[in-house]
DNA sequence: ATAGGCACCTGGTGGC
DNA sequence: TGCCACCAGGTGCCTA
């Protein structure tokens, strides 16, 4: 699923979709994802304009006219999908349901945007801006990655006392928020860190380096549309490309990538995931 | 407080 | 072809 490049990947796309027009039907074809849908969900949102499209780690938000915000979080499958009208000849011209196709938001510019989600691990909320500071979800994560308030300062301090896995400690939310599986292997290889040397272990000049390693995997990431494995494409249904970067994940066998490194990628499983990385030169 | 294990789901793949 | 085991971009709850 989709980690933050992917989810800004699928934010940029509904942008053009529904910025500035206004929701006028909601079909929601089942009572829950993850979550229970709200309870007021479609008869909310019928009638209010998009003011903003926003995204904070691997969540969606959408304002709303009225004082609402539309979050979105796509679990390990979810895509959106954009079909309608606007733009028509990048769009597809039809609106055809598809299996999983759990919730469907009609604009008045034509545009269909729709949620699918095999998995059901993703959900979806709706609540009033004040209380976005306090939401449940959102309270307890971290600086954004390519935020200024994750910088080395942060990230040394935070790390000081984790007696982690450096790999759990950067798929924690409350440390930095938006990394997942994919870009955590890979921001480890480039920095030349094991996935399994203790958090608090690393010597800050060690973890300096992987601030900007960080921001320039992601970066990388955003700009070829996010990592196509199987669930994630675009809104437009084109797969992003990223996948053909990958240094390390998913590489398991093939040899270490770097200059005159001998090493072979490893798989190895931790705290149920696997990590891949090269043991030659991931110290 | 914190780290690890497991559950939540469906679908794709590869081995036999 | 079929069956089965295993795997998957996440997160939160439970337990030790």
């Amino acid at each position: 699923m989709p980690e933050l490049p992917e989810v800004e990947t699928v934010k940029a796309g509904m942008t053009p979709a529904m910025l500035n027009a206004t929701i006028v039907k909601v079909d929601q074809n089942r009572p829950n994802l993850r979550y229970p849908f709200p309870d007021d969900l479609v008869s909310r949102l019928e009638g209010q304009r998009v003011t903003q499209l926003r995204r904070r780690s691997k969540y969606i938000l959408i304002d709303l006219s009225q004082g609402d915000v539309l979050l979105l979080h796509l679990g390990m499958s979810g895509r959106v999908r954009i079909s309608g009208d606007v733009q028509s000849a990048f769009y597809s011209q039809h609106v055809q349901s598809q299996k999983h196709d759990h919730l469907v938001i009609r604009m008045d510019n034509g545009s269909h945007i729709t949620f699918n989600d095999p998995r059901r691990f993703g959900f979806v909320d709706l609540f009033e801006q004040a209380e976005e500071a306090t939401h449940r979800h959102l309270k307890k994560l971290g600086p954004e990655p390519l935020g200024n308030s994750f910088n080395d300062t942060y990230l040394i301090e935070a790390l000081a006392n984790k007696r982690a896995p450096i790999k759990s400690a950067l798929l924690d939310q409350g440390i930095v928020s938006g990394l997942g599986n994919i870009y955590v292997c890979e921001a480890l290889w480039r920095a030349k860190i094991s996935p399994k040397k203790e958090a608090a272990k690393l010597s800050p000049q060690k973890i300096k380096p992987l601030v900007p390693i960080i921001r320039e995997v992601l970066q990388e990431a955003i700009a070829a549309g996010g990592s196509s494995l199987r669930d994630h494409r675009q809104t437009n249904g084109e797969m992003g490309y990223f996948q053909h970067n990958f240094s390390v994940y998913d590489q398991e066998g093939q040899p270490c990538p770097r200059d005159a490194c001998k090493g072979k990628i490893k798989r190895i499983v931790q705290s149920g995931r696997s990590s891949f990385y090269c043991s030659y030169c991931q110290r």
